[in-house]
DNA sequence: CATGAATGAGCCTTCATTCAT
DNA sequence: CATGAATGAAGGCTCATTCAT
């Protein structure tokens, strides 16, 4: 989104990504200060200017770049399978995936939309309401088929989406409990309350 | 916006918590100013404290009252009922209404816990963990009676609670679905997801 | 100076006196609230204002009433005494033990000269002066009368009372010094400066 | 006032220290506003903070800075005289001389004290009672060599500080006696009270 | 590109003081 | 007399941002 070509420019601009995921994440956005974040790069406040325009842009970058990325991803996960059950299943298991492995993208991806400006928040609103609509697809194709029996699909879908987004407030992945099992037990939520 | 002569201490504070629960919903507490604050409720800076004792003091204080109502409220619904399965439809009824009649509370009470200090955080995770403790207990209680088929309590309590609070990050209470739609979507998700 | 009749007034008011002196010596004028004030005497900040006018008056009434005191008590002391060595020494006594005694209100007196408001300090300048004129005028007599040699008086003058009263800022009552030898030791000081 | 475009960094400091200097020896530490001082220098308030840590920084700082040549400039003095008397002499006159010329670093050094953390004035307080010990050195050197009758040295001691440190409270260097006069009025009231 | 110094706005909080009750 | 609640000003300090070097 911001870059500048140079030597060191771009590596010092994911170095300023990585250490605003991780300070946002932490603290927010209005409570992380870029003279903070400046710290943590090894750079001075003023230095930041020369990768970001703002500090409103970096934010909308972070969240831009991920709300991206969740969508090239499922796409190619959900890419050559046709039978409804079979999207659903390989929906959560990418969900829940994704969720585990960028829980602090996910996180800010929703607790700060808030901090985003008018602009910046319609652009990323309709981004999510992009993957959304992936899920409703899938179920209004398995409900078509006689597979799913469901009374409201946005509903549904939503509480679906809250449940597996759930996990990444508080899931630990050096926690007692492992992956595969966390997808066992969602999985089966999931379908037992979608199918007939 | 203009002061209103005679308003006493307690009605005064009063004031000061709903212009708080208000401001911190809709930008965070961060990014409230004691000045907006101030403002809406008719005040200067400085006499919000004879009121509160800091900032993050409301904060705290916000959260806990709306914990511990919480508690009393779901004790109360929950007496008397002693089928797992009339407990579980009971517990989800409540949450559900009590989710959406309170949104701002529930709201700041989850993504605000960042902005506590340690101290306060510890309190109210304390609280947070007794009622879910409500929800596992029940869990518990159907499994030991034939009642429900789970795999693991905790994730199945943490699943359900996501999904039942996710709604009301969306759920607006003039739109299309009415409550009783909704009800009865959620109610089912749950228990089919724990019924064997 | 500020004083209201009434039941528990004059209490009231030696108790804001008092601890006023304590705060003010410990911390300073300026440092000193007047809720911490307030506190001390078991009272409300608004409540002082039944027995003081504002907090500058409080200032001002604190060190006039040393000063006037300190005046009335070495005229008293003086009284009677004719020879000028005599009299030096019963100013030396007088002065070394009242400002061991009244550490706090001397040590006010000059450090706190700056806080008050230019009349107030004109007023306090002017009682200083007359104190230091009982020491010059017992210089005066003394060389006159051949009994002391003395290149200025005023400068002299100026000394002995630094010297004398910077003990208030180190003397410790309850230390390893007791009061008798440390007047020896001052008084051998100043007349064996002032002696020929 | 008016900003000095260009004024670069440590010429910036040595403003606000001078500034500082200035407006505490006048006003007091408590009652200085950095505002008042930002403006005096010619900079935005929070343009200090480029400089200095904290307000109680800077004071520090600037006791500090005082102690240390204080002690510097004592023992440049008093290098390679070995009489005590001469010693002495000497001693009265630096300090005579520093006191005089430095009014305002010596009154601060003392007056504020007490606004000192107590971190930092436990510091200050090492390096004054370091001053104090070279007197009480050349004191007892003097007494062993039976060139001084003293009763008690540190008694003693202080009360030559306490003589010659006050002349810092009044002495005009624009009024009508001159340097030289003030000090041999003050060597002779020092010698005179410790030689035999 | 990075730095250091500046800006101007704003933050939470404290303060002396007032006054109806 | 005392209280509790208010005021208005000010306090120290932080912040995002700019820009000459």
């Amino acid at each position: 989104m911001t870059r500048t070509v140079g030597s060191s420019g771009p590596k010092t601009l994911a170095a300023i990504r990585e250490a605003g995921l991780d300070l946002i994440y932490r603290s927010g956005y209005e409570a992380m200060s870029l003279r903070t974040l400046a710290a943590k790069v090894g750079l001075q406040p003023g230095s930041l200017y020369n990768h970001i325009a703002t500090k409103q842009d970096l934010l909308y970058d972070l969240i831009h770049n991920h709300m991206v990325t969740l969508l090239e991803r499922i796409d190619a996960d959900l890419a050559g399978i046709d039978d409804p059950l079979e999207r659903l299943k390989a929906f959560v298991a990418f969900h829940l995936t994704y969720h585990i492995e960028r829980k602090r993208e996910v996180f800010i991806g929703s607790a700060e939309l808030r901090s985003l400006s008018p602009k910046n928040r319609k652009r990323i609103v309709a981004l999510r309401r992009d993957y959304e609509d992936r899920l409703c697809a899938i179920l209004e194709k398995g409900v078509a088929k006689k597979q799913f029996r469901i009374a409201d699909i946005r509903v549904s879908a939503y509480a679906i989406l809250a449940m597996l987004t759930g996990i990444c407030t508080w899931y630990d992945p050096k926690g007692r409990i492992d992956r595969k099992k966390l997808l066992e037990v969602h999985t089966r939520l999931v379908l037992d309350g979608v199918t007939p």
